[in-house]
DNA sequence: GAAGAACGTCTTTTT
DNA sequence: GACGTTCTTC
């Protein structure tokens, strides 16, 4: 598996397109091919800048021209005089944040008839993680936090959790405690619920109930431990932003640097979120919402579809509500299919999408053998597509967990038909690009255990027990001298932030100094000297001797920052390499990786800011291994229902349309677990614009599910298209049964007549 | 104390 | 099939 090169395209994709003179725009006329509720979604409030007008929420149903309405508003702000600097734009993905951008740029840029100056003015715009790393980077003096913390992904807090639970002593219970994912997502959901623990553990994690007192005592020591080493989860992000803005002296600086807050995909942000718009716009002037309570499918990550519906009652007056009823992206049977099977949830919204879009074609309701029928049905239809002129770009196949498209994924790649995926296992998951990254965020942030636990021990003849001496070791020194144990080593933190507390403080003023911060801390190089002085000074066992000086050559090196970024990387690779290759049979392929992502890392101005963005915005798609498709090559689009959020395309294709699947049988506990899988599916069909295959194997393959091993199970069409919904679909079997021609006398004689001829042939080859 | 073999358990979706 | 744990050998 390999990733696309992700060197912002969309970036270089502003710059030409505003190059070329844009058409004379005429302000009524842009306004004028929105639809009513557009215009009033973007006008709301235009006129009253000075004063922010009163917060707003717009439904907007699937296909609407949501993010089109989005952007004209943004758009309409600037053109009007808003300072795009001003404007916080939150999304819900990187990928989303771009695409924002670049139509904000566009329309407004067409509209004032000057545009560089734009491109470079919204620059608060991404994710909630993404933005609130920036803004904790900024005032983390303030808040006790090294501003050169360093930020786990969900399997480096998984690892730290597992330390800490060794510790603890939990993994030696005669009865088996939670795995460390499960305890990682247990925790993750307390804190972005805002429930108790009980709470959560009673719905969502009953099996893990008996350990509730151990699980308590595991998370405080996790967030001791992250605190101690100067990491951030993925959840902290949200958790200290969310603190911040309810702190008085920093709330009021806070919320005064935005004029105008807009969130994207409202209905999937979570309690804490909401938490934070809250208090950066109490009064919700300035604030707006867009989201569509029947596309709400994130409540594994503690999302809840409160947060919209009670938006405009948390204001007073209440916020002003316009609706997006208007569908334009698909035809009428689609859609009408797609409001049927929404309308049987048992908690509905009221909400009426229409089109004027005419088709005479139902949606199809395949069924099919099997897997490998299912696959052979997606080739076959998007080959004929394809004939027909529709590019594979213009078609996608969707699935509810990523493991769905395997069987499609031999068959394409047998086929040579080029596809990228979206979603599942990512590139940075794979051994050797952890290790390589390890090495880094080791460099950035010496206390960071679960980086230098993974990077000592890439030695031959270093394990566990050496790396935890070592890292004592390193902790000792970094930490001033002393064991790092709780109380002293915040004293120490806090101390070494009042140092360098004038110098980030200036930085935070000024617009464009992300890449300053842990260049130009005192205190975190101190950190790094001695952590390298540690390591220099470690006796390693006899075995890691050998080893053992190029690494700590190494890594003084890069404590040190004697090698400019991005050369950095290469020499961290080069080092890198001989243990790659005793540790991989495969260690060709995964070579190849690391040049491609050291490639990638020369288009980050610094360290810290690859590092950063890299956990906050993995690249997420792999394609199949031979050919990277480069951005004017062909693919056909795989990807799982929730990466696809958002998205459209002329002909869409969802797998495993049963039972077991659709919904998930591990997602059937309750009611809500259930509409909410009724709204994957919903999401899933309403990406379609022209045709839409729900295909329907009927023997499906369940990998070790229960004690018996891997068996086929015989599986029944999704409920949630019941019978009564069949007429609104094509339903047929897959593939169609030919008629059998009855062999005629004529073409048996032929038959016979070629089988002499071919034996003949045969039996020439030797004369 | 490191490293490898053997066995048992669990397996969705993602910032 | 990945991961964690335990057992065995060096």
């Amino acid at each position: 598996m390999r990733r696309r090169t992700k060197s912002n395209p969309t970036l270089k994709a502003i710059l030409p397109s505003v190059a070329e003179s844009p058409p004379p725009f005429d302000t009524a006329a842009w306004l004028a091919r929105l639809n009513d509720a557009q215009r009033e979604a973007v006008e709301y409030g235009a006129d009253t800048l000075t004063v922010p007008p009163g917060a707003l929420l717009v439904i907007a149903g699937a296909g609407s021209g949501k993010t089109n309405t989005l952007a004209h508003r943004v758009a309409n702000l600037v053109v009007k005089g808003a300072d795009p600097r001003r404007i916080l734009l939150l999304t819900f993905s990187r990928r989303a944040a771009l695409e924002m951008t670049r139509r904000v740029t566009r329309i407004a840029g067409a509209a004032l008839g000057t545009r560089a100056a734009l491109a470079q003015g919204l620059t608060w715009s991404g994710t909630f993680h993404s933005v609130g790393a920036r803004l904790l980077r900024e005032y983390a003096d303030l808040i006790g936090l090294a501003p050169a913390f360093t930020i786990n992904d969900r399997e480096d807090s998984a690892d730290l959790m597992n330390l800490v639970r060794h510790e603890l002593g939990l993994s030696a219970k005669e009865r088996r405690f939670p795995a460390k994912s499960t305890c990682f997502a247990i925790y993750s959901r307390v804190v972005n619920t805002g429930a108790s623990l009980g709470q959560v553990l009673d719905k969502a994690f009953p099996w893990c109930r008996e350990w509730e007192a151990d699980l308590r005592m595991l998370f405080a020591a996790y967030v001791e431990a992250k605190q101690k080493q100067s990491v951030l989860d993925y959840d902290d992000l949200l958790l200290y932003w969310s603190h911040m803005a309810a702190e008085p002296a920093i709330a009021a600086d806070l919320s005064a640097r935005f004029d105008h807050v807009l969130v994207d995909e409202y209905q999937d942000t979570n309690r804490l979120q909401a938490s934070i718009l809250l208090a950066l716009k109490p009064d919700g002037r300035g604030l707006t919402v867009v989201g569509d309570d029947a596309q709400s499918i994130y409540s594994f990550r503690g999302a809840t579809v409160r947060n919209i519906l009670d938006f405009p009652a948390h204001f007073d007056p209440p916020a002003r509500q316009v609706t997006l009823e208007r569908n334009y992206r698909s035809t009428g049977p689609i859609l009408a299919a797609s409001n049927a099977v929404i309308e049987l949830a048992s908690e509905r919204y009221t909400k009426n999408l229409w089109t004027d879009k005419a088709s005479a074609q139902r949606p199809r309701l395949v069924t099919v053998a099997d897997e490998a029928d299912q696959a052979r049905y997606v080739v076959e239809q998007v080959l004929e597509a394809r004939e027909q002129g529709m590019k594979l770009k213009s078609q996608a196949v969707l699935f509810r967990a990523a493991h769905h498209s395997a069987a499609l994924e031999i068959e394409l790649t047998r086929r040579n038909i080029p596809f990228v995926k979206f979603g599942g296992l990512k590139f940075l998951d794979s051994v050797h690009v952890k290790d390589v990254l390890a090495v880094l965020r080791w460099a950035e942030n010496p206390r960071d255990r679960v980086a230098g636990f993974r990077v000592v021990q890439l030695l031959p003849g270093v394990g566990p027990a050496t790396a935890a001496r070592v890292l004592d070791e390193v902790a000792a020194r970094a930490g001033n001298g002393e064991p790092a144990g709780g109380a002293s080593d915040r004293a120490t933190n806090s101390a070494s932030n009042s140092a360098s507390n004038s110098a980030s403080n200036s930085a935070s003023n000024s617009a464009s100094n992300s890449a300053s911060n842990s260049a130009s801390n005192s205190a975190s190089d101190r950190a790094t000297n001695s952590a390298a002085g540690a390591l220099a000074a470690f006796a390693p066992p006899a075995r890691a001797q050998e080893d053992w000086h190029p690494f700590v050559k190494l890594m003084s090196s890069v404590y040190g920052r004697q090698t400019p970024w991005p050369a950095e990387f290469e020499m961290v690779r080069r080092w890198y390499e001989p243990h790659l290759e005793r540790n991989h049979e495969d260690a060709a392929i995964r070579h190849a990786d690391l040049l491609q992502m050291e490639s990638i890392a020369g288009t980050y101005p610094s360290r810290e800011r690859f590092l950063t963005e890299l956990t906050l915005d993995p690249p997420d798609a792999t394609s199949d291994e031979s050919g990277v498709p480069l951005i004017d090559e062909d693919y056909l689009i795989l990807s799982t229902i929730h990466s696809a959020k958002g998205q459209e395309w002329r002909n869409v294709f969802v797998l495993n349309g049963v039972d077991g699947c659709m919904p998930s049988d591990l997602a059937t506990g309750s009611e809500q677990d259930i509409d909410e899988e009724r709204r994957l599916l919903y999401v899933a069909m309403t990406r379609a614009k022209e045709d839409l295959h729900i295909v329907v194997p009927q023997r499906f393959y369940v990998h070790n599910q229960t004690h018996l091993g891997d068996r086929h199970v015989w599986a029944s069409r999704t409920r949630f298209i019941p019978a009564h919904l069949l007429p609104l679909f094509d339903a047929y079997a897959w593939p169609r049964v030919p008629v059998p021609a009855a062999p005629t006398a004529a073409g048996l004689a032929a038959a016979a007549q070629a089988k002499i001829e071919i034996g003949a042939k045969l039996r020439k080859m030797w004369d």
